[in-house]
RNA sequence: GCCGGUGUAGCUCAGUCGGUAGAGCAACUGAUUCGUAAUCAGUAGGUCGGGGGUUCGAUUCCUCUCACCGGCACCA
């Protein structure tokens, strides 16, 4: 009879197979209350499966994280309940747990209307305040099938019949309403009161896009009401951090219908891209980097040899001339290899990097583009790395280190790492790809860096490591990366003579730390919510006077400012001083030099920062030498 | 590209069950010279995203189209 094992290591016997809800109900009522499910011996499994033997078992409440899941995914289908009562002839897909919720993918034709979410969101709620006992019940594949038939849900009968291994299904019955799920779930409804629906989206059935497009209803879901409101209020204040937004207020770019998914970048804007542009070729004169510039339109013949014409031809923009066709270089690549083969190369010249700050257009699908994150437009300060085999492994190596030197004094410690490999469109034989992908692999474990395998996601010339960043919503986007290509130069005729006499072919590694200035920009924007580091704001200093007595200095002050390098104003308008105060900070102006009669007699300056903080008076000098040393801090953070 | 939504003054938004529009802020003018997040008063400002249709009449209804927003697919 089983022996149950628990966390603090007590052991409780029981004289037959036992529920883990009876495991709880013997330990106290209010665990058992508060029991949504067990672990057993590792393994998730409903409250009302039985234990007939010994075992470890965990109990799990709301309050752990497999808890909330198990929550979270109880409203999906609970979700699923409301909408056939609503809808009966919508047809469930599939309704998994994601990152702070659920969705749930549907076949309703008709298509949902926002205002439908609001219906189905009334109903969930009146089903969970029933607060009704969920039943599961383990069926035999053809029980299920048959049911699914019977109610019409042929994607449930699909779903089933994808898995032609399992024998029998777990069905979880909510009154009237069957899902069919590996479970757990919660035992009863009460559980799912802090819900609620956020959006309303298409997505394709089995994601992909030649399939059939589902209507998707995502929801919120957590343990109880308070969480629920930190959460769309944690969600509120992060979209208020959204790029688009600030950009406008602080007046950086903008972008208009006639250049979609390109940007027009304003005065204060360009400042920071230029401050950028500035750090980066300061690190790459450091390294060793040659910097280039090549043209915008290039002959299509080059792009057919270099393979992205077949390869990439949907995505480029073409111009034609005097019968010939060009295209706009979606990459700088090519001409790279270009330069690269212009004279004779000796291996003595390798490893030879060439950078190049390329303007590059891609024709993304519109629906696609996404402020400064997604353009058609954009500028990466890109590089590529002309070397040997021998030297892959030692230049993908000091990239790494280049790029993380940059990450932090850009303030990003947090960077996501992913290994992407072959995909099926692709250049390049397998062996060569096994080369490539060994050499990515390698330089990561040596850094003993965490990274993601994406399997298929590489380029079609080579894989490549990705280093993303998230913006304010937690979406991912790729910056940095460096791929390893041993196709290109083949393809573009790049030789050098070897040691021996004899003529090889560099291998190429694609490289960049940015990614492109514009999504990194947006991603420095979001991190900061507009309050780029001193460094980097278009404004660093500005100089408010009181009266117009002042003005005289403030003009001085502005002038000696600007002799040093630093981005200065003077605001010498008839306002008073708390409306030019608020004006600057919602401005995101580092710092406010506050000048009055007192500050003129003294010739010294009263400092506030855009927080709000008082740092009192200074002298000139003593204020020359904060700012100087604040943006030589640039973004690192205090520990570094 | 696909699904859904949105598009009204420089910005944020209201409004018209079909009779060509309104607020706050900003702008401009004047007064005020005022010490740490909005001084007061006045003035001006819109082919209601674009094309076509229905109608005596369309910003409103229909249709096509463009852009944007949220997802999905894509992302060399």
């Amino acid at each position: 009879m089983p022996i149950i094992t628990l966390p603090d290591g007590s052991q409780r016997e029981f004289d037959q197979p036992v529920t883990i809800m009876q495991v709880a109900e013997s330990i106290g009522p209010g665990l058992a209350k508060a029991t949504l499910a067990g672990r057993v011996d590792g393994e998730l499994r409903d409250a009302c499966d039985l234990i007939a033997q010994d075992a470890a078992l965990q109990i799990i409440t709301p309050r752990d994280p497999e808890g909330l899941d198990i929550i979270r995914h109880s409203c999906a289908h609970m979700l699923g309940q409301a909408v056939k009562q609503l809808y009966p002839e919508a047809q469930m897909a599939i309704g998994p747990v994601i990152e702070n919720g659920f969705y749930y993918d549907i076949r309703y034709d008709p298509g949902f209307h926002p205002d439908d979410l609001e219906r189905i969101e009334k109903r969930m709620g009146e089903l969970i305040d029933q607060e009704y006992d969920v039943i599961k019940e383990i069926t035999p594949r053809e029980e299920v099938l048959r049911i699914f038939r019977e109610r019409g849900e042929t994607y449930k009968v699909r779903l089933v019949e994808d898995m032609p291994e399992v024998e029998s299904m777990g069905l979880y019955y909510h009154q009237e309403y069957v899902d069919m799920c590996k479970g757990p779930h919660v035992p009863n409804t009460r559980f799912c009161k802090a819900f609620k629906l956020t959006s309303l989206a298409g997505a394709y059935w089995r994601g992909d896009a030649s399939n059939e497009m589902l209507q998707r209803i995502y929801g919120t879901a957590w343990p109880d009401r308070k969480q629920l409101k930190a959460y769309l209020k944690r969600l509120e204040e992060a979209q208020k951090r959204d790029h688009r937004r600030i950009a406008k207020v602080q007046h950086l770019f903008h972008v208009q219908e006639e250049a979609p998914g390109m940007v027009f970048w304003h005065d204060k804007g360009w400042r920071i891209y230029l401050e950028l542009q500035n750090f980066i070729r300061g690190l790459l004169q450091e390294r060793d980097y040659q910097e280039v510039h090549t043209p915008q339109l290039v002959d299509r013949t080059l792009w057919e040899k270099s393979g992205h014409w077949e390869k990439f031809g949907d995505d480029m923009f073409y111009t034609e001339s005097e019968a010939r066709t060009y295209a706009v270089k979606p990459m700088n690549c090519p001409c790279h290899v270009q330069i690269f083969n212009q004279g004779l190369r000796s291996y003595r010249d390798l490893p030879l990097r060439m950078a190049e700050f390329g303007s590059c257009h891609r024709n993304e699908p519109s629906g696609t583009l996404h402020g400064l994150m997604r353009v058609r437009h954009f500028v990466q300060d890109d590089a590529h790395i002309f070397c040997t085999e021998e030297q892959i492994q030692s230049e993908v190596s000091d990239f790494i280190d280049l790029l993380y030197h940059a990450y932090r004094e850009l303030g990003f410690d947090e960077v996501i790492v992913a290994l992407s490999t072959r995909p099926e469109q692709r250049v390049g034989s397998d062996a060569v790809w096994d080369k490539a992908e060994e050499a990515l692999e390698t330089a990561l474990k040596n850094k003993e860096l965490d990274y993601r395998l994406q399997p298929g996601e590489g380029a079609f010339y080579g894989p490549k490591i990705e280093f993303s960043l998230k913006d304010c919503l937690g979406r991912v986007w790729q910056c940095g990366t460096i791929q390893v290509d041993f196709a290109l130069p083949g393809r573009l005729g790049a030789s050098y003579v070897a040691e021996d006499g004899s003529r090889r072919e560099p291998v190429m590694l694609h490289r960049a730390i940015l990614g492109s200035f514009e999504r990194f920009i947006g991603i420095l924007i979001e991190e900061h919510a507009g309050a780029l580091p001193t460094w980097l704001a278009p404004e660093q200093v500005v100089v408010l006077t009181i009266t117009d007595r002042q003005a005289g200095f403030a003009r001085e002050l502005e002038q000696v400012l600007r002799q040093r390098g630093f981005r200065a104003s003077a605001d010498l308008r008839n306002e008073k001083i708390g409306f030019k105060i608020r004006e600057h900070t919602l401005q995101k102006v580092p710092y406010m030099l506050v000048l009055g009669d007192r500050e003129l007699e003294s010739r010294s300056v009263a400092v506030r920062t855009r927080s709000g903080e008082d740092l009192g008076t200074m002298s000139v000098d003593g204020f020359l030498e904060f700012l100087a040393e604040d943006v030589a801090r640039r973004g690192r953070k205090a520990e570094d």
